[in-house]
DNA sequence: CTCAAACCTGGAAGCTGTCTAAACATGATA
DNA sequence: TATCATGTTTAGACAGCTTCCAGGTTTGAG
């Protein structure tokens, strides 16, 4: 994390603040890396570039930074590979292409595609999201 | 599995000569869960019920055969909950509302949401899928 | 300054999925 | 039928991602 605040870092804990997040050192070290670059990131690689630049941040308090952020709502996971959960630091509606084989994750205006009304949802159910997974292979691969 | 050959078995079998899968004794009893009833079940919970039934046919036999069947494209893949797989017997194109308390996943029919035509694709790949996961909540929970 | 609550940490443990090496079954051939 | 190569099944070991736990540290209110 840079000593000097950021025009970034004092964003960030506003949002916390405004959430009911503690802005504690090791979250703003989390958030930054996803609000920094707009990368799709897991834990582990979240935890793994932390430790790459010398930063101290446990692997135990990233996932439980990036879970509190997902339940108070300032991140969003993405899921479209088995065994591996993707953060996404745009909470607004979009839609995702993935490459099933490199890992690769793109964002999607959601504009780009046309998608109806919400369906019927089964009793006593509400809500969470709804969006498109474009899932996308190499070519003659 | 039932000694008398149902007619489910036939057309099973027959799906697999088919396509290229020799219908082994194992595979038919992992066919079964999925094509019998039409469930959503993750490699583990197939295994499970077959357990409890006294069959044996084990874990690697069972993650086998189902990565066997989504190669030949008997079944699909449904990647909507991280860390679990689940499969699905129907592969015609449709879409899925996955409940995150329960985990409960059910069919939606591709036309019950609206959806407009594939975007731009990344350069050098190709589509592979397609669809909508409508992620519900339980109400007040 | 004190204290309780919140937070962080390393390591253990859990779950899903893959790999391995050996046993077993199968089908073709002679 | 005997042989052989190929394909299949198996138990258990292993690997990756995530959560749990117990203990220590920090924080903020009073």
């Amino acid at each position: 994390m840079p000593d000097h605040k950021t025009q970034d870092e004092q964003s960030i804990t506003r949002l916390m603040n405004h959430r009911g997040i503690r802005p504690t050192y090791q979250r703003l070290l989390v958030a930054h890396q996803l609000f920094d670059h707009q990368e799709h990131l897991t834990a582990d690689q979240i935890h793994e570039r932390l430790k790459d630049r010398g930063i101290a941040c446990s692997r135990a308090t990233v996932y439980n930074a990036l879970k509190l952020f997902v339940d108070k709502g300032i991140i969003r996971e993405v899921i479209v590979d088995p065994g591996r959960t993707y953060y996404d630091s745009i909470t607004d509606p979009h839609h995702h292409i993935f490459n099933v084989d490199t890992g690769e994750l793109t964002d999607l205006d959601v504009n780009a595609i046309q998608l109806g009304k919400t369906p019927n949802l089964p009793r006593g159910t509400v809500l969470e999201d709804m969006s498109v997974v474009v899932r996308v292979r190499n070519d003659s691969a």
